[in-house]
DNA sequence: CGATAAGCGAGACGGTACGTCACGTCTTGAT
DNA sequence: ATCAAGACGTGACGTACCGTCTCGCTTATCG
């Protein structure tokens, strides 16, 4: 006789399209205006829907944002290294993209309202982080495999290097000064020169 | 008929207790309260001062904040690194200074609320970089005087460093993770180590 | 081919349970809250209903208060005359237990609700009066059994003695104002005097 | 020395313009649309004016409204009794406006609505009656007068009379029943006639 | 005996209005 | 001219109920 079913409670269901619709607005409102200029009411005005509704499920603006950037809404696919013979090449490279996403002005301005968000609620800095790369199957794991695979030194500091990369990066776009193309090699060199036991090519500077 | 000599226009002087009320105000409130708690109105009240005095002023709490950051209103002496005859160790100190002052709750409270202010405000981002030690007269002046002496390579990125030291801390402190103090060696070890042409003493990890 | 007997279409039958509990908690908390803090959804949790049930079976809140009056679940048994040799004295009895029942502070405040509802729909008013003892059955069949029995004379406008007795009340209800018992002689006898043929027994003011 | 002036305090002083649009939009409103769907938000909008000035000013509608009344915004000139020779004319002439004032729709509603009102507001009650003459100088004043020149008894209860026209009336209204101009007569000699000890004129029904 | 259909509880939904807060501007009288 | 006090129009807040709807279950008659 097999267990039973975990048979869900009474009442109408979760309105999974008023879910997507209000995803959807939080997004394009937050991307337009920024985040102080970001009001529930709005976001239930271009979602259709109730402001209610809203509250209903999320007891914030930065909660709600977290689920923004959990779905994928918000911001395009995390940035991940490649994992080609070459670690500082494969960051670095990681890093340009960031570099590219950032010097639109839109997406700038996108990340400061992140961190904005992030302020009031924790969750959205890691969510940040992470679609900025700071995870296990990104940036930290090319930098733990490259020292499996020898390339790093075996006591690399592979989550204080993550965290001075995506630092830099908040740093700068929060003060609003640009990054140049020859930003990435520099900072990425910076923090791996001390643990880098083999360059496959050689390259200054 | 004399030219008019360049006498004060008629009307009472600005008011420099009212003013300096005003900054008094802003910065216990934003202690106390957090940036998104901070009202116009709460500080008018706790200043003893009418609205428009402030709105004369300043243009927004965000501007109001970067006087409070210059007039030292609002966080402790900047931090700076000593000058000995190790660089490491000097700017390890630093760090561990910072640590120790992020460690008490308000402290990081009030560095959260900065950052909240900066995208607002590009200019209270450099204060907030200033008040941490990032000037030329504090962490990048000692990183070059260390490259004066030769202890640090000619080519050192400086800016980069300094850039990434001060990232590392923001994110921490906006993901609300805490430091402990050997981070702060590893955190400095790391991004100078492509740099250190002689360490004075041995160090392990 | 026989006509369609008015058969019970299929389902289930209203639920008589669900009626009361639905009535009851109207009851109770119009008597708590006033009819203005009354509400379906308060109804709803009371009774342990739905709130579709009771829209199905009611259109509003006064149509439900409407149903509470007449099934006797809102106010104690109406107020009726006694039939003595004196219809002075009976009227002016009916009116001090009426006096008597409002000097109690929840009472008047109920009967307030009532009026609020009234407003909303007549046939409030119409049950009011009737709980009063405005009914054919009582104050006016009192009034018409002495005219008929010649204590009264032929001409007797029988009703708007009626509706002067129950304004009185009702304005002094809605104004604040409080009853003294004495108030019940002077009303009635003010409103009979001029139809009162023979006075049983004397009596002055 | 004399006293000190009862100086105003400073600050802008109240704006007599919005006070009177925001009076005129209540009454507006409460005519067209009755008390129930009378919003203070509407009354803003109509008006012109913030919500929060609304508020500083008065803490319900009710409370508003009677203010209304109180500036004869709401209501036509109070009805008062004529004085004659003949007080029972008087007052039948008094009552016959009202029924004919009453008789119109749009007026027996915005009665009604007061009576709703005045369930939340005493006040409301007394300025209703005022309106419709219960006062000193109108309906009480003419009996009084009429008892001091020896038309009505010496003992004739004033208060009470009063108080059982104007009831009549309100619960007429609340009913929704019709009056006819025959009413007026009935309902004051019926009040009347105890205490009248000599009529001017002869008169049937 | 099903099949069918209404009633029922629970509760999510799009709305409207609530009463409050802070905004930034303005007006006022005093210094 | 500047100041404190504070009223103003604006707009968002977060909450309470509205009346409707959709679920999955129960109940009762009918074929």
């Amino acid at each position: 006789m097999p267990a039973l079913a975990p048979t869900r409670r009474p009442g109408a269901a979760r309105n999974e399209k008023a879910r997507l619709a209000i995803l959807r607005a939080a997004s394009e409102l937050l991307t337009i205006q920024g985040y102080d200029h970001l009001t529930i009411e709005g976001i239930a005005a271009r979602a259709k829907v109730g402001k209610p509704t809203i509250y209903r499920w999320w007891s914030s603006k930065s909660e709600l944002l977290v689920e923004c950037l959990a779905d994928d809404t918000l911001m395009p696919d995390a940035f991940r290294p490649q994992t080609s013979d070459d670690v500082v090449a494969d960051i670095t490279r990681w890093f340009l993209a960031i570099i590219r996403f950032v010097r639109e002005d839109s997406n700038a301005a996108l990340i400061r309202s992140l961190i904005a968000a992030a302020v009031d609620n924790t969750e959205v800095a890691v969510q940040l982080s992470s679609r900025l790369g700071a995870t296990p199957e990104a940036l930290d794991g090319r930098l733990l495999s490259a020292v499996a695979s020898g390339q790093l030194a075996p006591d690399t500091p592979v989550f204080h290097i993550s965290e001075m990369l995506i630092g830099a990066i908040i740093l700068r776009v929060v003060g609003a000064r640009p990054f140049e193309p020859r930003d990435a090699r520099k900072f990425v060199r910076t923090v791996l020169s001390g643990s880098v036991t083999k360059l496959p090519g050689s390259a200054t500077n």
